[in-house]
DNA sequence: CAGCATCCTATCTGATACTG
DNA sequence: CAGTATCAGATAGGATGCTG
């Protein structure tokens, strides 16, 4: 049951002047979009050990092109969640870390982490069970 | 402190066997996907308010298309969040509900409401921010 | 009423190659 | 080292019109 704990939470729908207002406001979905992208989650986590290097993220989230990990890393700049402090050495050294609101961020990203981790099997069932459904109209022959 | 706990969330990608084999079984990945949509979120919260028809949340987001709404119930029912009953009266009427899953999803929504509520602001001036730099390279005029 | 089919555009993502 | 530039495929999202 929802009630209680979400009652807690969303009953600012009702001070956005009912449903309508809220479903289109967006302060939530700025902070979705933050996470929804395929990398952003993963700089992220990357981060939580200590500022990092560029090449050190590409180390790490095996598999990131350069231009992928340079553009989750300037989105991420760019809203306030990790800073880019460039060293003018020879060679250059660039370090990424996080930002208070970065780790703020991480702090949700646990939330959902932690969602995940208990209800992800039975999204993964519930999908290989509609998968796994006969397409409609079509009557299951009986044995 | 939520970095411990994060911390202990992100794994040596390479013994996945890559950032993508990761993501495909990555719980909290399974879980932002869920939201990461233009309009799942909003439907999650319109279907807080209890059972709904087609026509009723296709008014209630006012401006999604019909192809999307159908795609986007789709997925939620696909993933378990929500159930879709068909009453084969003249007109037909099909009613959308929230699953206990789709409700505890909600939940999770609640918290990432409450998070973006908190720092979209904050986000958005960032954003402001950085879009106002002058461009790399361009030295400032001394006044 | 509750969709489906088709066409079209924008964006995301990756592969590959090159540079200050 | 830390990127940038270009090309190309896949997918999301929308506009419009039609149907059981």
């Amino acid at each position: 049951m929802v009630s209680r704990y979400l009652m807690g939470t969303f009953p600012d729908l009702r001070k956005f002047g009912g449903a309508d207002a809220f479903l289109r406001a967006c302060k939530p979905r700025v902070a979705i979009e933050l996470l929804s992208d395929k990398w952003s989650m993963l700089v992220l986590g990357a981060l939580l050990f200590g500022p990092r290097r560029f090449g050190e993220l590409r180390r790490m989230l095996d598999g990131i092109t350069p231009k992928m990990l340079t553009r989750t890393l300037r989105s991420l700049e760019r809203d306030g969640l990790l800073t880019r402090t460039v060293y003018p050495t020879v060679p250059m050294r660039v370090e990424y870390a996080l930002t208070d609101l970065g780790e703020s961020a991480a702090g949700m990203l646990a939330v959902i982490t932690t969602w995940g981790a208990e209800h992800a099997e039975e999204i993964l069932a519930a999908r290989r069970a509609y998968d796994a459904r006969p397409p409609a109209g079509e009557t299951p022959v009986p044995a």
